[in-house]
DNA sequence: CTGAAAGCGCTTACAG
DNA sequence: CTGAAAGCGCTTACAG
């Protein structure tokens, strides 16, 4: 296929292919005539640099790879979220002139490609909690930034959000509109995650206004509308007491109001509900979601930027960013009736 | 970085590097003997291949592009559907051993890249309305599935959607339920593009029910909830003879039931409201969204199937395939009051 | 079964 | 300012 090489292009011009590399890359001094002859052979001839070849020589592929655990999990699959994410960082790395590579691995995959397409770098998606995969990873000494992965090693370099003022700003809201019974609807509650990391927001909310921590009902299940719908059933049921519930996820928060609607529990009337990340759409539901706004978008240009820095710096110190949240007030949570 | 070569392995193995390259790639004749000795040694040294290295050779990258136009355009940003069908994407990719690359391409941007790096093909997603972006892409002669893009050429491999059926079930919908008076909110309706074919099933619908096509009121807007919401507002204000719309995307009918909502217009009371797409959350929303199904994950699955038969099958012949649509029926769309 | 050698398409000192 | 040559890390006939 790709036929024309730069030995095409040399012979074309009567030039050495020195010459027509240095044009090409516009390096070394070549005169404007030479240059002109060079460039016309180029475009007529439709010639186009071979990337491998250049690589060989390089060690750089001018790609990253941004890394997504899991795919198949339904989480991940049905969550906006990632869209928004991967289009910051296409957007960041079209900007420095890379490109960008997909992949999904599991805990138990290699991370070869890395090494083998000598990519520059990689920004890793969610937390691998096994160490061994981590530890992979720092084995193949490359710029790496980590996303939304709480990792406790200083080395790393990090970009994340403040999950902990998240839930106290959720948490707080409720509070001041009277609700004292809570349910919190989060994932897995893993050492040091991230939502143990809201969580932990959440119960310095209630410490400060001097409530004690069991008028909090965890519910500790899968993220997805699903679940939101058929846990609301059960705090309809089970949970009387509960007069807002907060979840960690605005889809997490789309089933629950859903689910308070099928059993004519009223939101916010009846039941307060805050989400979490604050999607696009949930600014159009009926009721309107309040939520904890994290700019996805921005996190994923940043991303970017801090992986470039590395990768122009190898030496660059290890930092760990952590982007504001903000509280959004809109429908969904109000007065607590039963204050 | 990557300093362990094949001469490494060779070296340390005792043996040419002909014969690491063949235990490598499983090729050639090698004792059983020398094999497991050279795999001790990569495995000891944490040998790679360098893919550049082989693809210089090869004329060949294993990896394949997905293209998707304007990523800046706030209608991608926040669509859900690209997301699930990268996702469908990079699983068929990766089961044929295929990486995946994303690009966000401009009409006037050069597609390049694909040479340099020999990319084995490409998917590119949504039209390029101007004849001249076609023909480059035609023009740099690699396995290219087009996905919901109009083209008139028999010759290009595409994917899309029953669209024009889609269009005929929901509205064949809303005239069963009694809907005289219909609004459709769509896009810009281009010359044979997506929208267009939508638009001639509605009309097919309404010739069948013998219903005068000028009772529809066509709203041709950008799509987006905003719109929407903005739309429906307006609908209210200047077409009260209108009793059900039908927005040719979900993003757009989420926006729609929240503008009646501001104003009072009870979804499907007073107003029945249709969407296009079947996103996730919309099954969740109150009231949920009657609309037509397409199945996105399948359909990037079923991309890389037709791209990776025309790299196995350079000459495969090309095919318009056209998947199914489903109308699913929920709460947003009833019997029209003013029947 | 194994190895020496050419060549893929570039870039980069090094001469001139 | 320009060119000859080496070398990046592989694969692939071709000998043996």
């Amino acid at each position: 296929m790709n036929r024309v090489s730069i030995k095409d292009v040399a012979l074309q011009a009567k030039v050495s292919i020195a010459t027509v590399s240095n044009v090409v890359n516009g390096k070394g001094r070549v005169s404007a005539q030479t240059a002109r002859k060079v460039q016309d052979v180029i475009e007529q001839l439709q010639y186009y640099p071979s990337q491998s070849a250049r690589n060989l020589k390089d060690k750089q592929s001018y790609m990253i790879a941004v890394v997504v655990p899991y795919l198949k999990e339904a989480k991940l699959y049905d969550n906006p979220f990632y869209w928004k994410l991967i289009v910051g960082i296409e957007e960041g790395a079209k900007h420095k002139r890379f490109q960008v590579m997909l992949m999904d691995v599991n805990d138990d995959e290699s991370f070869a490609f890395v090494q083998e397409r000598h990519l520059d770098g990689m920004v890793v998606v969610g937390t691998f909690h096994n160490e061994p995969v981590l530890e992979r990873i720092s084995a193949i000494q490359k710029p790496v930034v980590f996303l939304d992965s709480y990792l406790e090693h200083p080395y790393l370099h990090q970009l994340l959000i403040d999950d902990e003022q998240g839930g106290y700003l959720g948490a707080k809201h409720l509070i001041e509109l009277g609700h004292r019974q809570i349910g919190i609807m989060c994932g897995l509650l893993v050492n040091g995650g991230v939502h143990a990391a809201r969580l932990k927001g959440v119960h310095t909310a209630m410490k400060e206004a001097g409530l004690p921590l069991d008028s909090l009902q965890i519910f500790e299940v899968h993220t997805s509308a699903e679940t939101g719908r058929f846990l609301a059933h059960r705090i309809n049921d089970q949970f009387p007491q509960l007069t807002a519930t907060f979840s960690f996820s605005d889809i997490g928060a789309v089933g629950l109001i859903r689910g308070f609607h099928d059993k004519k529990v009223s939101v916010p009337a009846d039941m307060s509900v805050i989400g979490f990340d604050d999607m696009h759409y949930v600014e159009y539901m009926n009721p309107a979601l309040t939520t904890i706004r994290q700019d996805v978008h921005m996190k994923g240009k940043l991303a970017v930027e801090m992986l470039m820095e590395m990768i122009d710096h190898p030496s660059v110190e290890a930092r760990q960013i952590r982007l504001p949240v903000e509280l959004i007030t809109r429908e969904s949570a109000g007065p607590c009736s039963r204050a």
